[in-house]
RNA sequence: GCGCGUGUAGCUCAGUGGUUAGAGCACUACAUUGACAUUGUAGGGGUCCCUGGUUCGAUUCCAGGUACGCGCACCA
């Protein structure tokens, strides 16, 4: 090792001041015990305040790490799983950030749409109100208001888990831009071809009444009867007797020889409440084995029989259970009964009639259930939104599975953990169309709007405001006859000019500004107009103008309404309502196509107009249902989004979806979603694909999946390069985790009692990549008790540091002790035989490498100070043990962190700290440190100030507050940033 | 039915083709204000699920079995 220079006498000089702050306690000693509450959040301030958990700017040939958060539900508060992937990837960002790297960690939050439904709901239940009593706006406003104030929360809450995510970037899966690109993805998807709406099989949950997808319903085992019902000459098995009653046909297998004679022909069933002729159909699909060879095919609910009825032309119209779960009119006399009540009841009735023939109790299936409230699934055939995941898209060509295969392959995106790899291919494989709607109110509103015509339409809503405002009282309202001729002059009066001026303070008082103001050439309205414009500018569109009276024109009001309805009817060339109403029509479509994002459009206009609106927006109402009094100054609001035109005829009165998207259409985007929308220009171009994709196993299919496709056809590119899917938590007795066996821990609660750093490690400590790790209070007791060595081993090197020749600090009479503490430094192979690595020593005497150079240019961008200490020279074996073991360490931990492998890092930096450093090499330092050879003493401590400092520095990405409190003690000389969080990462000799 | 994972100390789990297989917790004995009792020293505790194979050598790699867990499919 090359021969350094000895530390400066002063430089102890300024240690007082430094530690003195953070360290010590009221009475001026060092408190024997790490209180981590004492301390958490002040740290936390420190790098919120210094702004270090956003990127450093961009520089040329950078290197890059970024980290999407998996947005947490919105809808309750943190739990375990939390704290497993703060830990995790908060880790990441730190090592990555310290590496020099431009690191960033994009955090959010998820609206979570049915899940967090779902819960609300149950807090509404809790009031006595239910979703279905309230209106849609309603509900989701409510729910809105639970989310913010949930998530709001829970940002506290990953704040003290010491997440440094860029906070300044937080996106919700509802803000505007976000739903902007969600939209543009649909329609992307549906000019493609791949978003489709179709009338499929789906599962639906009676109780949510909803439809859910594949994933989302869950596989009960479970014992029923099964069936044997006379079939006319034949008998079927079935587990649903119940819904004989829509049943269109029986299916055979085509070879069956027993049923040869009735193929093709139709049979008379007695259904025990009716009979009817049933058709015999030959389809593969029928398993010969089973049952009695019989299917009856009842398409409606069940999805092989839809198929079956599909490739035979069989009518698909007969319904016996309703969303309610509940049966139909075509049941007869059991119609209103529920499922499992019918399904007696109508065995009852064919058994009455001699048509049941036997009854197998104990037959063992597996029936779907929803993942949400177990409840049996009832499969239905509704027109849905699917996704088309393995079909080429017509203009693009390309393929959602096929092409997330290929990256995989190719090996774009990497799996940590193999083993998940094959788990993806083989659910790739077999992957099936996405259905993606939901018959919810929480989430975003699918951009289809449907016609009478039959036309759909499918586009980004327009969101623009329009505001109409009548204009205020004129010289011809107060004379009370009609006016429709523009060149005619009857200017507002001064009740009119007061009218508007009201209406502008309401405007104003509300907070809303116009972008543009259109007004019709009406005198009167241009007036109006001009009172509220204050500089904004002013269309004229004769659109808008007065209903033209021909003859009438100048006629009192009186005389014009018994001459004319404004209807069909045209008196001596006047317009009719319809004309007026097409007018206006034809203005919006207008509107809609050319003002996308105009914000507020103010239309200043006539009565009549309104009543015209009024027509266009509600077609269905009868024409005398129009006339509503509209007064002078009077406004309406509502969004141009709600008016889409028909892409097919062009009509108004057209009806947007009232479905809102799955969830993961959403959260799937998230990847090139996020680095688009920060406040950072450059971040999609600089951050994607991101570094890692680090999440629950659970989620692989639902997020995941979705996320490889989603973006890969959105982007060109994988989202991310790697995926590290973490395990779930158990208890202490393998139990998951639940609130109803009561074993769930809250992190909270942990971290109050023993604080952050202790629960992070005891996350990462002893678990491996993937598997389930299993979490008790003892664990955490122990890390903390860890977290407390660590902080004893600096407070004996600060007070050894003071206590040498400068002034005295601390209890005075615990150091003068240390000279009485026996201690065996005189044995070498004690110290080193105690370390895990001790058989692999470095090479001695390989030459050093300063690592001064390499934090040069790797330096965090705020970096303070220039001078940090260089490697010391080991005077004695202890010395060079130590020094070998902290650069080994060095090594082991970079390459650790850099394989994902951070159970393995955090088990040999708790080694070193434990056994290394504070067992061995401590009690070897306390001869020299109470010795009289200066020389000695001084490079003791010399050497335990740079151990120290590399190893909280090692430390920091798993025990970020603990380590960071020790670095704003240390002196200013040893530290290369003022903030340990920026500071740089060691590199081994 | 297909697939995946797990099986290591009393408990929860790391780890490894090569000395005597480790950690945390628990346990035993001793130490005692010493940086830390949120401590130290010493110690007990193992058929690394079973069988076979590859190998100089297998807890590790391979095959089969077994137990447990999970995923997917079927589910009339």
């Amino acid at each position: 090792m090359e021969i350094i220079e000895q530390i400066p006498i002063n430089f102890f000089t300024k240690l007082h001041s430094c530690y003195k702050l953070l360290f010590m306690d009221e009475t001026n000693q060092l408190p024997s015990r790490y209180e981590s509450s004492e301390h958490e959040q002040k740290i936390y301030k420190l790098w919120e305040e210094a702004k270090a958990f956003a990127p450093k700017p961009k520089q040329e040939g950078e290197k890059t790490f970024s980290v999407l958060m998996p947005p947490p539900n919105a809808n309750g508060s943190l739990h375990v799983g939390h704290a497993v992937f703060v830990t995790l990837e908060d880790l990441m960002t730190r090592y990555h950030r310290m590496k020099g790297e431009a690191a960033v960690w994009f955090p959010g939050f998820d609206h979570a749409g049915f899940e967090t439904q779902v819960v609300f709901e149950k807090v509404l239940q809790k009031q006595g109100k239910s979703r279905f009593e309230m209106e849609r706006d309603e509900f989701y406003d409510a729910t809105l208001a639970y989310t913010k104030d949930n998530s709001e929360f829970m940002l506290n809450q990953l704040k003290r888990l010491g997440a440094s995510a860029d906070w300044e970037n937080l996106k919700f899966t509802l803000d505007e831009d976000v739903v902007d690109l969600v939209y543009q993805t649909f329609v992307q998807l549906y000019e493609d071809g791949l978003a489709y709406r179709a009338k499929r099989p789906v599962h639906w949950c009676v109780k949510h009444q909803t439809t859910l997808s594949d994933l989302e319903v869950k596989d009960h085992e479970q014992t029923d009867s099964l069936y044997y019902l006379k079939y006319g000459p034949m008998i079927v098995a079935t587990t649903r007797p119940e819904t004989i009653f829509a049943d269109v046909a029986v299916a055979v297998h085509p070879e069956d020889e027993r049923f040869q004679q009735y193929i093709g022909q139709e049979i008379e069933v007695d259904f025990g409440i009716n009979k009817r002729m049933i058709k015999v159909v030959a389809d593969e699909m029928v398993d010969r084995e089973f049952g009695t060879g019989a299917v009856k095919i009842t398409p409606n609910h069940d999805a092989a029989d839809f198929e079956v009825a599909q490739r035979h032309n069989l009518p698909t119209d007969l319904i016996a259970i309703n969303q309610y779960g509940k049966l139909t009119d075509l049941a007869g006399p059991l119609a209103g009964l529920k499922v499992d009540e019918a399904r007696q009841k109508t065995i009852e009735l064919l058994e009455e009639k001699g048509l049941v023939e036997k009854i197998d109790t104990n037959y063992h299936h597996s029936v779907k259930t929803c993942y949400k409230c177990d409840r049996v699934i009832e499969p239905r055939m509704l027109t849905q939104w699917f996704i088309a995941v393995n079909q080429d898209g017509k203009k693009t060509g390309k393929n959602w599975a096929r092409d997330a295969i290929q990256a995989v392959a190719d090996n774009k995106t990497q799996f940590v953990t193999p083993r998940f790899r094959k788990v993806f291919d083989h659910w790739m494989s077999i992957i099936r169309d996405w259905s993606i709607s939901r018959q919810i109110v929480w989430g975003i509103r699918i951009p289809a709007w449907y016609c009478q015509c039959g036309g759909t339409t499918v586009k980004l809503p327009s969101k623009t405001k329009l505001t109409f405002l009548r204009h205020g009282q004129a010289e011809h309202n107060v004379k009370q006859i009609g006016n429709g001729d523009p060149t005619q002059s009857y200017p507002l009066t001064d009740q009119g000019k007061e009218e508007i001026k009201k209406a502008l303070t309401e405007f104003k008082s509300d907070n809303r500004h116009f972008d543009l103001i259109i007004a019709s050439e009406m005198e009167r309205t241009q007036q109006s107009a001009q009172i509220i414009a204050d500089g904004t500018e002013i269309k004229i569109d004769a659109r808008l103008n007065d209903v033209k009276l021909g003859g009438l024109e100048g006629a009192s009001i009186a005389e014009i309404h018994e001459a004319t309805s404004y209807h069909e009817q045209s008196a001596q060339g006047s317009e009719t309502f319809t004309e007026v109403t097409r007018r206006v029509e034809d203005l919006l479509r207008d509107l809609e196509a050319n003002y996308q994002n105009k914000k507020e459009v103010l239309i200043v206009t006539s009565e009549i107009i309104f009543w015209a609106l009024r027509q266009v927006l509600h077609p269905e109402l009868e024409p005398h249902e129009m006339k509503h009094h509209i007064k002078n100054g009077e406004s309406y609001t509502f969004s141009l989004g709600d008016i889409t035109p028909c892409a097919k005829c062009g009509q108004m009165n057209v009806e947007r979806d009232l479905d809102v998207f799955d969830t993961w259409f959403s959260s799937g985007q998230w990847p090139h979603i996020v680095p688009k929308t920060t406040n950072r220009a450059d971040d999609f171009e600089r951050f994607y694909p991101t570094s890692v994709m680090e999440t629950g196993w659970d989620i692989l299919f639902f997020w995941v999946a979705r996320m490889m496709m989603m973006n890969i056809y959105l982007t060109d590119d994988v989202p991310f390069k790697h995926i590290y899917l973490h395990g779930m938590v158990r208890d202490k007795d393998r139990q998951k985790m639940s609130k109803s066996k009561g074993n769930v821990m809250d992190p909270l609660a942990v971290i109050d009692q023993y604080g952050t750093d202790a629960l992070r490690l005891a996350l990462v400590f002893n678990t491996s990549t993937g598997n389930d790790m299993s979490m008790s209070e003892e664990k955490v007791k122990g890390m903390r008790n860890f977290a407390n060595k660590l902080w004893n081993v600096a407070r004996f090197t600060l007070m050894n540091l003071e206590g040498n020749s400068f002034e005295a600090i601390g209890d005075s009479s615990s150091l003068s002790s240390l000279s009485r503490m026996k201690s065996d430094i005189e044995d070498p192979d004690k110290s080193s035989s105690s370390g895990r690595d001790s058989s692999t020593p470095l090479p001695a005497g390989e030459s050093a490498q300063n690592e001064n150079k390499n934090e040069h240019t790797e330096r965090s961008f705020d970096s303070a100070q220039d001078e940090s200490l260089k490697t010391p020279q080991p005077l004695n074996q202890a010395d060079k043990v130590i020094l070998d073991k902290l650069n080994h360490t060095i090594k082991e931990t970079t390459r650790h962190f850099d394989e994902f492998r951070f159970h393995e890092a955090a088990q040999g930096l708790y080694q070193f700290l434990w056994s290394d450093l504070a067992d061995t090499y401590l009690e070897a330092a306390k001869e020299p440190l109470n010795g009289t050879d200066d020389d000695a003493k001084v490079n003791t401590q010399q050497i335990l100030l740079y151990v120290l400092t590399k190893t909280i520095k090692l430390l920091h990405p798993i025990m970020p507050f603990v380590t960071e409190l020790i670095w704003q003690s240390l002196p200013s000389a040893a530290k290369d940033n003022k903030l340990l969080i920026n500071a740089s990462w060691p590199v081994n000799d």
